[in-house]
DNA sequence: CCGATTTCGTACCGTACGGTATTTATACTG
DNA sequence: CAGTATAAATACCGTACGGTACGAAATCGG
């Protein structure tokens, strides 16, 4: 019926800017961490009021909530990516390592949001909470089948079962993420990783 | 002059009992984590009222400092004394593992009250912040010490140059109690121990 | 211009925090 | 039994939090 190209507004139309807002929120959470980020603290540096945040968003839960699923979109969905790309083992570890460590942009904190929700995990609401935990399954179902594919490959031999070796790879990973927000210099926690990542890349595994 | 056994008292006596303030204040912190303990917290639990622990301790960031002291006294110490102790390699990074997977016993919380410190270094007080820093330089150095010591034993090699090596130890262990904390599986936990300090005892290091 | 409709933001609610002023309780001293 | 010294806890301070009631503002159809 209404044939406009959007549908006409009846009252007063709507100002409130719900992607820069999702912006603020996500740069906040994503710099100074979730648990040190207020939904009065968001209000305040997107410059709006508190009712027009949670009309829009509900409640602070699923702010945050929405904030995780666009930082997945646009951030993490393509490093996890790259793990289906067909090239040697080592490149697209290069590339996880790389992305673990790098170094604070204007535009881009270091760090990762989804690390520092995950270890938050506790403290965050409901909706983000299942969230977290959903994203983390879907990271290491991915980290599996990708070492699973490169060492039916012969690229690598798995030096412990796969679902061990999957876990082992997020948590150096989450590990690594971790420090770098917490300011350790990047190019130790790099060497870091040749140490954790060695398990993978030596041809014998372990001895132990 | 006063030759008394203790000084006598002159006004009310003190009924304040600081040992078992301070038991209660590290077991929260232990327990629950630094940031999910407020002062009242710890006065409801130590059913004391909150001047007579402000009497006591000055103020939240002493407190934590005096829980961190007496927690390193009791628990840090003998853990990292045993890295002096002149047994196997092995047996010593065995010790150290047992300590960071420990489950959880009435009197014992799992994890470890300073690497829940360390992970909140950025929302300590000065006080603790600093004792925070200094303890882990003091941990960090005692790594070194008793890799050096090993290596040139000729039980290990090192895979990398000792304040590089000292400092991946000190970040395995304590990524492994702050997974603990959060309530990961132990034995999942000492898996990844194993891939993570092969690179410790395959006798080629890596190849990377 | 007048309601009807929708969105806006001010001002507020109850709660909890870290920290303290002040009063009350308990002892010794003369 | 005063008077003094010390330590106890009640009751309060200012601030910040997550969340909302409610009236003001802006656009519509008539």
């Amino acid at each position: 019926m209404t044939g406009d190209a959007t549908t006409r507004a009846r009252g007063r139309p709507k100002t409130f800017n719900r992607a820069r807002t999702l912006d603020v929120a996500i740069d906040s959470y994503w710099r100074d961490g979730v648990d040190a980020v207020s939904v009065n603290e968001i209000c305040r540096r997107a410059k709006i009021s508190k009712p027009g945040l949670y009309r829009e968003f509900g409640n602070e839960d699923q702010l945050m909530d929405a904030a995780l699923t666009h930082y997945t979109e646009t951030v993490l969905a393509p490093v996890l990516a790259t793990l289906s790309d067909d090239r040697p083992f080592q490149e697209t570890l290069d590339t996880l390592i790389d992305f673990a460590t790098r170094e604070e942009t204007p535009d881009a904190p270091s760090g990762c949001l989804f690390a520092k929700m995950r270890s938050f995990r506790w403290r965050l609401g409901p909706v983000t909470g299942e969230h977290v935990d959903s994203l983390r399954e879907h990271a290491v179902a991915a980290y599996a089948a990708w070492l699973e594919w490169r060492a039916n490959e012969g690229e690598i031999e798995l030096p412990a079962p796969v679902e061990i070796t999957a876990t082992y790879v997020d948590a150096q990973l989450t590990m690594m993420l971790t420090r770098i927000s917490a300011g350790e210099d990047p190019s130790m926690v790099r060497a870091h990783a040749r140490l954790a990542f060695a398990a993978l890349t030596t041809p014998n595994g372990l001895s132990l």
